[in-house]
RNA sequence: GCACCCAUAGCUCAGCUGGAUAGAGUGUCGCCCUCCGAAGGCGAAGGUCGUAGGUUCGAAUCCUACUGGGUGCGCCA
């Protein structure tokens, strides 16, 4: 069956002609390999594959790249899966595929299912990714929408590349907020024997806490009525924690996102996981006790210089010193996010990412410093923030919401356009780019609306096999598998394959980067290649994916589309997105 | 003042951890289609990749300094 990535193949072939080369003396022995790339061309027109190894060798190897080229472009020439060579440029060699070999990624893609393009790369290694991690205080709003489908489609990505993937919620459950919450829900509580009551500044005055107060109605009746806050505070704190939680994460089921652990700060205090953690830290000469110099060109106005325990986090390449005690002694944020980070380092993780919004860009580098510091350097945490989304709706920005008051919600978006349509356009741009959410628009049918385009390549596809079905032509992937592959010899069919033998490719360079973005625009490549193949259907009756009275060649070419939609299938799976049986 | 992110076609954006003549959609212009193989097709014009230096055989990509925009900057999370 061969490799399942073309491109790392033909770089297997590229080194061990290389290798024959320096056993000939071509090439000096202990060269350097690494740098010697197998790519796609810029410009198809150069062939199928480029590679740069005679330039990246020609420095080491004290010769011309144009001779390392020639002798390097003979060998290949003799393996049986090339057919043509030539050296361009500078020194590039150019490789021309036999047509077999692209025709063997469709039978590939139909053994494989879903599965082709799965990557070995992360293979034994565990990482822990870290998203939406909202304060529970409230729906989900789009920020957070945001956040939830890029973590989760990464999160996704990694595991479709091999790491044992661990999805994993914060919840905020130990800060002041928290208290503003059970004051908010104390306020609805009365509101529901009747009360009147005013929300002052401070205050969360959001509908969503009403069904809460009543609930809590329900449940204690009129204890807490006419009562000190020292009476009901704690337990209407848990009481409205749980009520937020259960609330997030129904808005996250909705989205399709699904968490492995919750994980609660609440639960660090009382229990010397926090005191373990800067213990850890002092035990390294990291903590200290100090006074901070006030911020230049920002000096805050009730600015007073006063001593508190500090974190060394300059030592692994902070600005400056951050503070873990506040003045009176209580930790600051920064000493549980501390040591719930030192929970997730002791939990054995290889790799640590953690997805912020945008405005908490001054907290990466006290946070990698810590995970730094906390595992010797052992453990990298990758941050990736997500940047703005702006709503519109009828041309104009949208910021109303009936639940929330002031923002929108989660849910007024899905419960409007879908999660899917909500998911794949929030990955229609790099996570630390704005991004514009039209309601409109991205329901618009079009090809401007990638996530239509892509689910109208897969319904295309679908209907297709429809269509063969009530012609009785057999259409099961191991019949399509055993078919006649070389009829596809055309070169939009040719196109079509090419790109699907990218897939595998993209899906490590996506990877590598935590990047999921990038299968949302492979898959809108893919969607444009086959449209174009179709289209030209309309002109060239050949090309059409059923010939009448020829089952051979029909599936042959239905092969195609099925490995299309089978990529397409797997693409959209990382994303978090149903395919499209049908458009209507 | 400092740190981080960003700057690519008129507009919205890609650009594969340094590769060849920098791509797509949209808009503009020209031609074709009005067919359920349907929610258009083909082609053209359009770029000193913010500016100026540097590293390299080779830079949109890496380094430095500027310009312009966003975010953040002790006892809020």
């Amino acid at each position: 069956m061969g490799a399942m990535n073309l491109f790392t193949e033909m770089r297997g072939l590229v080194i061990d002609s290389l290798n024959q080369m320096v056993a000939a003396g071509d090439l000096p022995a202990d060269l350097d390999f690494a740098a010697v790339a197998v790519e796609p061309p810029r410009d198809a027109a150069h062939g199928d594959m480029a590679t740069n190894a005679a330039m990246v060798l020609a420095k080491p190897a004290g010769k011309k790249p144009r001779d390392i080229a020639q002798t390097l472009a003979a060998h290949l020439q003799s393996d049986a899966r090339i057919d043509s060579v030539d050296v361009a440029g500078p020194g590039f060699l150019n490789l021309r595929l036999s047509a077999s070999l692209w025709q063997g990624v469709v039978a590939n893609v139909l053994a494989q299912g879903t599965g082709f393009g799965r990557s070995t790369m992360g293979a034994g290694q565990r990482v822990n990714v870290e998203y939406v991690s909202a304060n529970p205080t409230g729906p989900l709003h789009v920020g957070h929408t945001r956040g939830a489908v890029f973590g989760d489609a990464l999160a996704s990505l990694l595991d479709f590349a091999g790491f044992e993937v661990t999805r994993e919620y914060y919840i905020n459950d130990g800060g002041a907020q928290v208290d503003v919450l059970a004051r908010s829900v104390y306020l609805r509580y009365l509101e529901a024997h009747g009360r009147s009551v005013e929300f002052a500044d401070g205050t969360y005055p959001g509908d969503y806490l009403v069904p809460v107060g009543q609930a809590l109605k329900e449940k204690v009746g009129e204890a807490y009525l006419d009562q000190p806050e020292e009476v009901w505070l704690v337990e209407i704190r848990d009481f409205s924690t749980d009520a937020m939680m259960a609330l997030i994460r129904a808005d996250l089921k909705a989205l399709g996102v699904e968490m492995d652990r919750f994980f609660s700060e609440k639960s660090l205090y009382g229990t010397g996981l926090i005191e373990a953690a800067i213990e850890t830290l002092r035990d390294k000469g990291l903590i200290y006790r100090g006074v901070l110099e006030p911020p230049k060109g920002k000096t805050p106005e009730d600015w007073e210089p006063r001593e508190q325990t500090l974190f060394k986090s300059t030592e692994h390449g902070d600005d400056v010193d951050r503070p873990i005690q506040k003045s009176d002694g209580a930790w600051t944020y920064f000493a549980p996010d501390i040591a719930y980070h030192y929970d997730k380092v002791e939990r054995g993780y290889d790799l640590l990412i953690d997805i912020f919004g945008a405005d908490h860009g001054g907290y990466v580098k006290r946070m990698k410093a810590a995970v730094s510091a906390l595992s010797g350097g052992r453990v990298p945490l990758d941050i990736k923030l997500t940047q703005l989304v702006k709503l519109w709706k009828n041309g104009e920005p949208f910021k109303m919401s009936k639940r929330a008051g002031n923002f929108v919600t989660l849910r007024d978006v899905v419960d409007q356009v879908g999660p899917g349509v909500t998911r794949f356009h929030m990955l229609t741009r790099k996570n630390d780019a704005p991004l514009d959410f039209d309601f409109d628009k991205v329901l618009e049918q079009s090809k401007e609306n990638p996530v239509f385009y892509v689910q109208y390549a897969h319904a295309r596809v679908q209907s297709v096999l429809r269509k063969a079905a009530d012609a009785g032509i057999a259409t099961d992937d191991a019949t399509l598998k055993a078919a006649d592959l070389s009829l596809l010899a055309h070169e939009a069919e040719q196109a079509v394959m090419r790109k699907l033998a990218e897939w595998p490719r993209l899906v490590e360079i996506a990877a590598r980067g935590n990047e999921p973005h990038r299968i949302a625009f492979y898959l809108y490549d893919l969607a444009s290649d086959f449209h174009a193949l179709w289209n030209r259907g309309n002109d060239d009756a050949s090309l059409r994916f059923l010939q009448e009275g020829d089952v051979a060649t029909s599936q042959a070419k239905i092969a195609l589309a099925r490995a299309v939609a089978v990529v397409i299938s797997a693409g959209l799976g990382i994303l978090g997105v149903t395919p499209a049986e049908e458009m209507r």
